[in-house]
RNA sequence: UGGGGAUUAGUGUAACGGUAGCACAACUGACUCUGACUCAGUUAGUCUAGGUUCAAAUCCUAGAUCCCCAGCCA
C-alpha cells in the first residue's frame, strides 16, 4: 500500500489500468510533459455564497493532490448557478483562499488546469435543456412551489405533475419565454421527466431551472432563468474534461440523477459524431467521501454567516472562525493544514476529528521554523537585589534550538525584569519546581536567581518579587564546583523579560470558540455553546524587535505558544494573536 | 413503515480469505537551559447471531446501530 493511498486512489490505479480516461493529448490544457499520460482531472467546485472553512480545505488538497500525485490537472471552478447567495466579495476571498492553501490552479507547471465559472456555460446548458426537451425528456411545468411541495408523495406514493405531458413545442415555447423574461420568478420550471414514482426522490422530476429575476455575480444581467445543482454539476464538470467528479456523501443520492442527465444528453449521439443529435459529452465519474467534522466547531456555512452578521465574531477572518482566513489570520501555516489533511485520511465514514490533532499538525510545523523570544504574557515584577545599581547585561538567546542556522541574538538583563505570574506562588502547590520564596530558578539564557521575599500592597497583594543572583551562573549554567563535584542544578528554568528594554504589545489570548466538544449537540442550539470567555486581550511585554515585524509573522513565546503578527498592527501599534499553545504537562495542584 | 450509505482500541485510519498494524489521545519512564521538542514503554479493537472454510475484519444469511434524502439551495 502506498502511502496517501485510499479508496479513491484506489479506483483511480483501477482506471489508469484499464486506460478508462485515456492520456492527454499533446499540446492539451497547458504544461509540457503531460501527453500520452493518463488522465486525472479533478476540481474544487464551491458555490460563492461564503467563505471557506477548513472541511473545504480537506476537499481542496484531496482533489488538488490527487492531480499532483498523478501528474494530471485541478479545476477551480465557482458553482454559481444561484445569484440569490452569492457575492463578488466570496469569489475573491475563495481565490485568496485555495492559492493560500497552495492548490495552484492557474499554474499548469503545477498541475493547474485553470480557473473556470459555471454560469460561463449557462448558453450551453440552455442549449443542452432545449436537446432534453426536444428528446421528450423534460417539460415545462407551472406548479407553485408549495404545490409541487404538496404533490411531491411519500415512500411507495408516487408524485404527480399535470404538466409532464405538455406537447413539446408548448414546452420549447414557454422555456424561451422564460429566458426572455416574460414571466416572473416562480411562475414556471423546466423539469426533467424521468419517474414520480421513484424511492429515490431526486428522480421525480426534478427541476432543471428556475425564473430568477437576479443579477448574478459574474455573468451580470444576462439570464433571468438559472439552472439547478443538479442539472448544472454534470455539464460543467463534462465540459471540462474531469474524470473524478469528488464530492461530499449527501450528494450519493443524487449520482443516479448525475448520471441520468449526461446519458439523456448523449442519447442519439456517436462517439464520432454521426448521431443525429452530434457528438457524445464526456462523461465524468462521481466519486462521494466524508466531509470533515471536527470537534469543538461547527463547520456549517449558514452558522458561520451568522456569526458574523450578529456580531459574535469580529468577521469571517476573525482568528476564531474556523474559516481558511481566520487560521490563515490567526497564524495556521498552509503547511500544517495540508499535513493535517493528509494524516486524517479520506473514506467514506462519518466522523469527528479531534481538534487538537489540527492543533497538533500547525505545533509540529511551527516548532521547526518558529523563531523563539521571550515575552511576558501576565508580567509579574521582579528586582535582584544584588544586581550594580544601572548595570545592563547583554545575554546571548538562542534563536531556534531546532534550527542551528537561526543563531543567537543579544538579550538585555537589568536589575528590574518581569516574570509570568504563573510561575510564582507564595505557597507552591507539589510538584511546583518554579519561583516561590527561598526557591533558585534559572532565568533563561541569564542567571540563577532565588527569592527572597515579596512585597505587598495595602490589600496584601504581591507587587514584586525579590531576589538575590548568583553572577557565577551567567548564560545560565552554574560551575563545576572547586574541587571537580557536578555543577549545581536548578529544576525550572523561566522566561522574562528587562523592565527598561521591554515594550508593550497587545496579545489576543484565544480559547475555542465553543465551550462543548459538540456544538449545537441536543437542542440544536448552536449559539447557546459558544465560549463567552474565547477571547481575552491583554497587555505583553515583549522584545521591542517584534513591533516592526511583518504582518503574518509567527514565533515562539518560549514557554507560552505561537504568537502571530496580526493585521491591526501599524506603527507604534503591536498586535500579536495567539496561535496556539504549547502543549503543558504541569497541572497545578 | 421507502431509498441511499457506513460500522475495526477513547478518536481517526490500515489490513482486499492467511500473524489485526499505524497515528493521535491517555498513562509510565528517560532526556532536557522551553514542564516544549525528542526517545522508550504500557493500556486498549474487528456491531450482534448464525453459516461457509484448514483458516473470516474480509465471503454468505439474518439482525442491530448511526448518518443522509420529500428546496424552484448546493
Amino acid at each position: 500500500m502506498v502511502a496517501g493511498s485510499n479508496f479513491i486512489t484506489d479506483l483511480i490505479d483501477a482506471d489508469i489500468a484499464s486506460g478508462r480516461w485515456g492520456v492527454f493529448a499533446a499540446g492539451e490544457r497547458g504544461a509540457a510533459g503531460r501527453e500520452g499520460k493518463a488522465k486525472v482531472v479533478t476540481r474544487f467546485p464551491p458555490e460563492p455564497n461564503g467563505y471557506l472553512h477548513v472541511g473545504h480545505a480537506k476537499s481542496i488538497c484531496l482533489n488538488y493532490g490527487l492531480a499532483v500525485r498523478y501528474g494530471g490537472l485541478f479545476n477551480m471552478r465557482f458553482d454559481d448557478t444561484n445569484p440569490v447567495k452569492e457575492e463578488v466579495e466570496y469569489i475573491e476571498s475563495i481565490k485568496r483562499d485555495v492559492k493560500w492553501l497552495g492548490a495552484h490552479f492557474d499554474d499548469a507547471a503545477r498541475n493547474g488546469g485553470g480557473l473556470f465559472y459555471a454560469s460561463d456555460i449557462f448558453e450551453k446548458m440552455y442549449e443542452y435543456a432545449v436537446e432534453l426537451i426536444r428528446k421528450g425528456k423534460a417539460y415545462v411545468c407551472e406548479l407553485t412551489g408549495e404545490e409541487v411541495s404538496a404533490r411531491r408523495g411519500k415512500p411507495g406514493v408516487p408524485a404527480t405533475s399535470p404538466h409532464r405531458d405538455r406537447p413539446m413545442e408548448d414546452s420549447l415555447r414557454l422555456f424561451a419565454e422564460m429566458r426572455d423574461g416574460k414571466h416572473p420568478n416562480g411562475k414556471y420550471t423546466l423539469r426533467a421527466k424521468i419517474d414520480l414514482a421513484s424511492p429515490n426522490f431526486n428522480l421525480r422530476d426534478p427541476v432543471m431551472y428556475r425564473i430568477l429575476h437576479e443579477e448574478h455575480p459574474h455573468a451580470g444581467k444576462k439570464w433571468c432563468v438559472y439552472p439547478m445543482y443538479d442539472w448544472a454539476h454534470g455539464i460543467e464538470d463534462s465540459a471540462e474534461g474531469i474524470t473524478h467528479s469528488i464530492c461530499t456523501l449527501e450528494f450519493e443520492d443524487h449520482r443516479p440523477l448525475y448520471d441520468w442527465f449526461i446519458s439523456s444528453i448523449n442519447e442519439g449521439r456517436t462517439a464520432d459524431g454521426s448521431g443525429p443529435w452530434g457528438k457524445k459529452i464526456h462523461h465524468p465519474q462521481q466519486i462521494e467521501f466524508a466531509r470533515l467534522n471536527l470537534t469543538y466547531t461547527v463547520m456549517s456555512k449558514r452558522f458561520l454567516l451568522k456569526l458574523v452578521q450578529d456580531k459574535h465574531v469580529s468577521g469571517w477572518d476573525d482568528p476564531r472562525m474556523p474559516t481558511i482566513s481566520g487560521i490563515r489570520r490567526r497564524g495556521y501555516p498552509a503547511a500544517a493544514m495540508r499535513a493535517f489533511c493528509e494524516e486524517i485520511g479520506v473514506t467514506k465514514q462519518n466522523s469527528v476529528i479531534d481538534v487538537g490533532r489540527l492543533e497538533n499538525a500547525v505545533r509540529d510545523n511551527l516548532n521547526k521554523r518558529a523563531p523563539r523570544t521571550m515575552a511576558v504574557v501576565r508580567p509579574l515584577k521582579v528586582i535582584i537585589e544584588n544586581w550594580p545599581a544601572g548595570k545592563v547585561d547583554e545575554l546571548d538567546f538562542v534563536v531556534n534550538p531546532e534550527d542551528a542556522a537561526a543563531g543567537t541574538i543579544k538579550v538585555p538583563f537589568s536589575g528590574e525584569l518581569y516574570i509570568e505570574q504563573d510561575d510564582f506562588m507564595e505557597v507552591p502547590a507539589k510538584k511546583f519546581f518554579r519561583l516561590a520564596p527561598g526557591a533558585e530558578v534559572r532565568l533563561r539564557w541569564a542567571y540563577f536567581i532565588k527569592c527572597t521575599g515579596v512585597d505587598k500592597d495595602a490589600s496584601g497583594k504581591i507587587t514584586a518579587v525579590r531576589c538575590t543572583y548568583d553572577p557565577a551562573t551567567r548564560g545560565g549554567d552554574a560551575p563545576a564546583g572547586p574541587n571537580g563535584e557536578p555543577p549545581r542544578k536548578v529544576k525550572g528554568t523561566l522566561h522574562w523579560v528587562s523592565a527598561a528594554h521591554a515594550v508593550a504589545a497587545e496579545v489576543r489570548l484565544f480559547d475555542r470558540l465553543f465551550k462543548v466538544e459538540t456544538p449545537g449537540g441536543a437542542s440544536g442550539d448552536y449559539l447557546a455553546d459558544l465560549n463567552p470567555a474565547s477571547l481575552e486581550v491583554t497587555t505583553a511585554l515583549v522584545d521591542p524587535r517584534l513591533t516592526t515585524a511583518p504582518v503574518g509573522t509567527t514565533y515562539q513565546f518560549e514557554r507560552l505558544g505561537y504568537f502571530t503578527v496580526d493585521q491591526d498592527s501599524a506603527p507604534g501599534r503591536c498586535v500579536l494573536n495567539r496561535t496556539v499553545t504549547l502543549k503543558d504537562a504541569f497541572v497545578k495542584g
